[in-house]
DNA sequence: ACATTTTGTCAAGTATATTTTACAATTTGT
DNA sequence: ACAAATTGTAAAATATACTTGACAAAATGT
């Protein structure tokens, strides 16, 4: 239940975990959690991630 | 803040608030609430509405 | 006009996302 | 090999999504 796109879009912007977590002002372990699955993240935070990373929802939140 | 995409796609559906609302297994006022705006629902809850009203994310939930 | 369905809204409770602190495991750079 | 940064993970506290029950306003059908 990884999130892989979501660490994909992250290294390719070269931030870290904590780097982004500052960015989008949540903490650190609710990247990791995020990345690591089984979490259900609010819309809003999915969104402030994306705008983050140049991605869109379905880019990196659409599953089949 | 309304979320009138949201609003639309289920009149296209022809499905009331409660109909939506069963069908993802929320209350209807949650449903009530996410069309109303000034709500942060979870990514997953997203997920199960896109699907059920056959939309993606991008479309119901992307906001510039 | 009337009955029925749908919608808007509120208040109190429950479930869970998110924070904070902390520490071990892993990776990266020199 | 060593130090520093990054990541994985856990437990307790706090913030907030979501539920339940209830009632009024508005819309829809006959």
């Amino acid at each position: 239940m990884k999130n892989l796109k979501l660490k994909a879009a992250r290294a390719a912007m070269d931030l870290s975990q904590q780097e982004l977590a500052d960015a989008v002002h949540v903490s650190r372990q609710t990247v990791n959690a995020m990345e690591k699955g089984d979490y259900n993240p609010s819309i809003r935070l999915c969104l402030s991630i994306c705008k983050v990373l140049g991605k869109t929802l379905d880019e990196l939140f659409w599953e089949e």
